[in-house]
DNA sequence: CGTTTTTGACCGGCGC
DNA sequence: GCGCCGGTCAAAAACG
């Protein structure tokens, strides 16, 4: 069937991930066979090679060549000369005063460079701690108005279920400043005694999807020796003999971060080692769902499951599930940041009234972002879609699955992005304001509408996502890099440019 | 021969 | 209680 080409250590350069998606004439896929592909074996979703990463290699280029400069080796500029036929004549009549002066030139260009891209981390970092703080605080204190109201009606109401269920760790992962005065704030907030006895009981796993963090790093690797390869549902029962510190971790619904990618390759290549586990044919889709779990470090609870939408096989659903306890690779290291932004996002939302209303009015990460969480009996765990399959013109997709319950979440502010300048409000300006409440669809005719005006949109999105949020040095690993493990230079991955927008079902 | 994939069986949650 | 469904396990097969 689909054999060995479910291997996904395939790294295909990012013009393969271009080729595939722009010539890709949305062919159907109708059974596993045609997956059988004799080179593409998938597509390299977050390549490190890609366009908008060229643009950090020539700035690489030019750091190496003035230090060649400075060892007298002639490279760079003189490469990039018009005619070299010309230049080998006027370069030996060239005074050296000049030459000199080129390269000081390009030595204050180098150093001008570093000093903004410090600057840019800086404002980046900042950015996020004051969010981390001020969504903490508003966290904390939406969290006492519903215990207050609770306390008032006496009986526990959906909204609380659900804020506990999915509320504190975001908190957790959005504080960036690190220290250890937030843990216990976080401690605080997580430990949710009213309920967490019958969330427990429910709850399969405690695991949240990468946090950028220290925090959740450091949990992950109390969880893994419980989780370990026996992610299984009998888990939960070990769970509630836990100690009080494991257990203050348990309030966290899993939440789930679906990737949705055109792409004829059977999987996408997040950088990550994956193996197989099992395949099931789902309910509403002739497809056969597969499910993977990360192999790059033992027991890592991170899984994945890979799907084709069954209105357009061409498009490949990938939904990611837990916390990685280990570094990744940088390439793997921007899907992670994405998606744990992502579920951030989710997460965070998670103050959803019973009318599908909002009942507060933060929602940090993922600006641009169409967002609405679904909850459904079948599958408890909050979802967020991230939609990358849509060309610029492409019609919006929104497809809540059926016989969920829809919760439009709105976006506020305009966080961990903002760090960015291309994200700067005053670029949200041009969209219409979006109301409270407002139907999803229209959110997402919304945004597109604002994509389409802007064609310049889509690689900014991408741009800005991978280099933030795969960079921000210690904490937004995400996936508790405690080797710093993505170094955050022109290395740094980035979104294919052909990722265009969000939208969650 | 070790690792990965395949695939049927099994389990738990949920609705009826 | 039963059946459906999603998710996982684990033995066997396939692969390199």
């Amino acid at each position: 069937m689909e054999k060995q080409h479910r291997r996904e250590l395939t790294l295909l350069h990012s013009g393969d991930f271009l080729r595939q998606n722009s010539c890709v004439p949305d062919r159907t896929l109708d059974d596993s066979s045609d997956l059988v592909k004799p080179h593409t074996k998938e597509m390299d979703f977050f390549a490190t090679n890609n366009q908008l990463h060229d643009h950090h290699q020539e700035s690489k280029i030019n750091n190496g060549s003035s230090s060649l400069f400075d060892s007298g080796v002639n490279t760079g500029l003189n490469l990039l000369s018009s005619s070299q036929g010309v230049s080998r004549t006027t370069n030996e009549e060239k005074p050296k005063a000049e030459i000199n002066a080129l390269k000081v030139k390009l030595e204050r260009l180098h150093e001008e460079n570093q000093r903004l891209s410090g600057l840019l981390d800086q404002i980046t970092k900042n950015y996020n701690e004051l969010q981390g703080q001020l969504f903490m605080a508003v966290q904390k204190q939406a969290l006492e108005n519903q215990r207050e109201q609770d306390a008032v009606n006496g009986m526990p109401s959906l909204i609380v279920s659900v804020q506990q269920l999915m509320d504190p760790r975001p908190s957790a992962a959005l504080d960036v400043s690190g220290p250890s005065a937030s843990d216990d704030k976080t401690q605080e907030l997580s430990a949710s005694p009213a309920n967490t006895v019958e969330i427990e009981s429910k709850k399969r796993d405690h695991q949240m999807i990468q946090i950028p963090g220290r925090h959740a790093s450091v949990e992950n690797g109390t969880d893994q020796t419980s989780q370990t390869r026996e992610g299984s549902p009998k888990i939960p029962k070990v769970d509630q003999s836990k100690s009080e510190e494991q257990v203050s971790e348990v309030p966290f619904r899993k939440a789930r971060v679906s990737v949705r990618t055109r792409s004829e390759a059977p999987s996408i290549s997040d950088g990550c080692q994956w193996r197989k586990y099992g395949q099931k044919m789902a309910k509403g889709n002739p497809c056969p769902r597969a499910y993977y779990r990360c192999t790059m470090a033992v027991g890592c609870p991170v899984r994945k499951q890979v799907q084709r939408c069954a209105e357009d096989r061409g498009i490949l659903i990938t939904t990611y599930e837990g916390n990685h306890n280990h570094p990744l690779p940088p390439a793997a290291t921007a899907m992670a940041n994405t998606t744990s932004a992502a579920a951030a996002m989710l997460l965070s939302g998670s103050t959803t009234s019973k009318d599908g209303l909002p009942s507060s009015g933060y929602f940090p990460s993922l600006p641009y972002a169409s967002t609405m969480a679904t909850l459904s009996a079948s599958a408890p765990f909050p979802t967020i879609t991230l939609d990358l399959s849509q060309g610029p013109n492409a019609v919006p997709f929104l497809r809540p699955p059926p016989s969920t319950a829809t919760f439009p979440l709105p976006l506020h502010g305009y966080p961990q992005l903002l760090g960015h300048p291309l994200f700067a409000p005053n670029k949200l300006s041009a969209l219409p304001v979006m109301q409270l409440g407002q139907r999803p669809a229209s959110m997402v005719e919304t945004v597109t509408a604002a994509l389409a005006s802007d064609p310049n949109f889509t690689a900014a999105l991408a741009a800005a996502i991978s280099t933030i949020m795969a960079a921000s040095p210690s904490n937004n690993g995400g996936n508790n890099n405690s080797s710093n493990g993505a170094p955050r230079l022109p290395g740094s991955p980035q979104l294919p440019q052909s990722c265009t927008t969000f939208s969650t079902n």
